[in-house]
DNA sequence: TTGTAGGCGTTATCAT
DNA sequence: ATGATAACGCCTACAA
């Protein structure tokens, strides 16, 4: 079934000339005689001979191999930066090798070691790892790039939460909310931290008085944060991820919550669901595959020899739908 | 900054012994002086030397690696699957190498004959070859299995989308609907084709109309749909998929039609936005994570050199949500 | 128990 | 213009 391989070395044989002239013939080697170069890969094309691109690379140097590192591959937020990413890195000949870390920093330390090994660049997506395994992780013999991540020495790609942060606490402040409550994600995710970070001081400068609350990255952390978000005395809510957005949003359908009248709601990443949602969630869209294609120009410029570019930012656009709309005095703290 | 790569012979060289002597010490082989091996281990830890995988999987024969194509990134159906096919492999000692073909089918050819060049095996997720280019991808030397497309000569893993369509058709009949319109996915698509064939064949035997209609994969192609949705005779609505779902929900919404009053709505996959869908969908849930741990296990099996096994079915689930209700006469044909 | 040497499939250097 | 040969970094008979 499987038949064997063919190598060069077959091919020469039979074309009656040495491998060199093969290996030449083959890859449009300019210093060869035409009638040869067509004889040979006539002979070539009869016998199916494929080169063996592993052993081609792995005499060539590094390897044309990108290691990806998510937490989550069924977040949309991580699918749209593969997308990105995949899409560039092939464009410029790579392949990305992908692994998944569920969420867990140990798990993503070895996942990283492990792909190093095949790897000539790495791309860590919104790095759960602690403090020393990112330390680690960069100090491997590749490039390494950090998507939504600021390290020094390293490619760093992030969305511009401070800018996103002003323009929800804004928008909420317009309509008139002065205290929000911020359902927050993961607790090793770092764009969380940056979330609450800029939030905070954000509100400060606003003068809103931010509440938080612990939540996570999935839709039933926003259905179970229901509870919580209603007996609580913000007029407005923010949650970490669209996903928690949507899953808020279905607890108060189902407890007869009118949003927004009662309660408004915004949040991050505007993936496409939130357009669909019911009310359509008021989010922060931003581009997503753009930061995979960006991470891949640092990675780029830096194989290509030079130094890091800086760090680049993407600011997102607020994406105002009617999930969120005027405060009102809240008629009563409703307890379930 | 990025430190000369250390070999085995450096590590032989400053233990004052032979590479052999330092591989089997390393490799653990058990006929070595224990002190040696000690020696050895250390010295290696001194200089820093990590083996090269590469080299060691160069020589020893097959990449460790699968390689996967799916059409679409950011479909949450391959996803799941993908996270499947990740964990499974990952226990298995195996990576993952993972091109997006982007819904095109000559892209999907070119993404094979890249990726089978690094991989000791391929898994193709929802294929979108023509029939020839399939038989390209089958005649490769590396074991192939496919997922959600029946094939001979190879793996195979698909959800049993006989037993969902009579599901969800019979579903639909004891709430007393009896023409119902199917809004299509893409053309290329074989499992739109087996859903359509399955609907088409139980339709006839449960005596109810079918009418189908062209759609697509995403979001904004049930929303497309809406107008001639709303325009057919149909009381009820099966869609492609649950995104194709959500969307069309969303129009009917914009469009003040009451679901599942005035029309049902149904859908294949049960994604996790369809449980958060304004109505909720109802939908039929398979195993996406199952298909990905079986085509795996397909493939271990296939690689430790047996013959494949039998295809695996899944079959699905449905979960009845509030998108569907009993038949009722429409009031009205509304155009708009 | 340890060392020597050959080879995995290719490319590149150096002759011829 | 072409051919022999040495790497790439590692593993593993085989020899000692």
């Amino acid at each position: 079934m499987v038949a064997e391989r063919v190598r060069l070395i077959d091919v020469a044989r039979e074309a009656g000339t040495s491998v060199s002239t093969v290996s030449r013939a083959l890859n449009g080697s300019d210093l060869i005689s035409p009638e040869v170069v067509a004889h040979v890969r006539a002979v070539a094309g009869e016998l199916g001979y494929r080169a063996d691109k592993r052993a081609q690379e792995f005499k060539l140097g590094r390897p044309l191999t990108v290691g990806v590192t998510v937490p989550d591959l069924t977040n949309p937020f991580f699918s749209e930066v593969l997308k990105g990413l995949a899409a560039s890195a092939r464009a410029g000949g790579y392949r990305l090798l992908i692994g998944e870390s569920g969420e867990d920093p140990a798990e993503e330390l070895r996942l990283v070691e492990e792909l190093v090994d095949h790897s000539g660049a790495l791309v860590l997506c919104s790095s759960r790892l602690t403090r020393s395994g990112l330390e680690k992780a960069l100090a491997l013999p590749v490039p390494v790039v950090c998507i939504n991540r600021t390290v020094k020495n390293a490619g760093a790609v992030a969305i511009d939460y401070r800018a996103a942060s002003r323009l929800l606490l804004e928008h909420l402040t317009g309509l008139g909310h002065r205290r929000v409550l911020y359902v927050g994600g993961p607790a090793t995710s770092w764009s969380d931290g940056e979330r609450r970070r800029t939030l905070r001081r954000t509100a400060r400068s606003l003068d809103v008085t931010l509440d938080e609350m612990d939540g996570g990255w999935a839709g039933n952390h926003g259905y179970d944060a229901g509870p919580t978000v209603l007996s609580s005395r913000a007029t407005a809510v923010i949650t970490f991820n669209d996903l928690v957005g949507v899953g808020l949003l279905s607890w108060m359908h189902d407890n007869d919550v009118d949003v927004p009248a009662e309660l408004s709601v915004a949040s991050y990443d505007d993936i496409p669901i939130a357009a669909y949602a019911r009310p359509p969630l008021t989010s922060l869209r931003n581009e997503r595959a753009r930061l995979g294609e960006l991470a891949w120009e640092q990675l780029a410029t830096r194989l290509a020899g030079n130094d890091w570019p800086r760090p680049d930012l993407l600011t997102p656009e607020l994406v105002v739908r009617a999930s969120t709309g005027p405060a009102r005095r809240r008629a009563r703290i409703r307890t379930s």
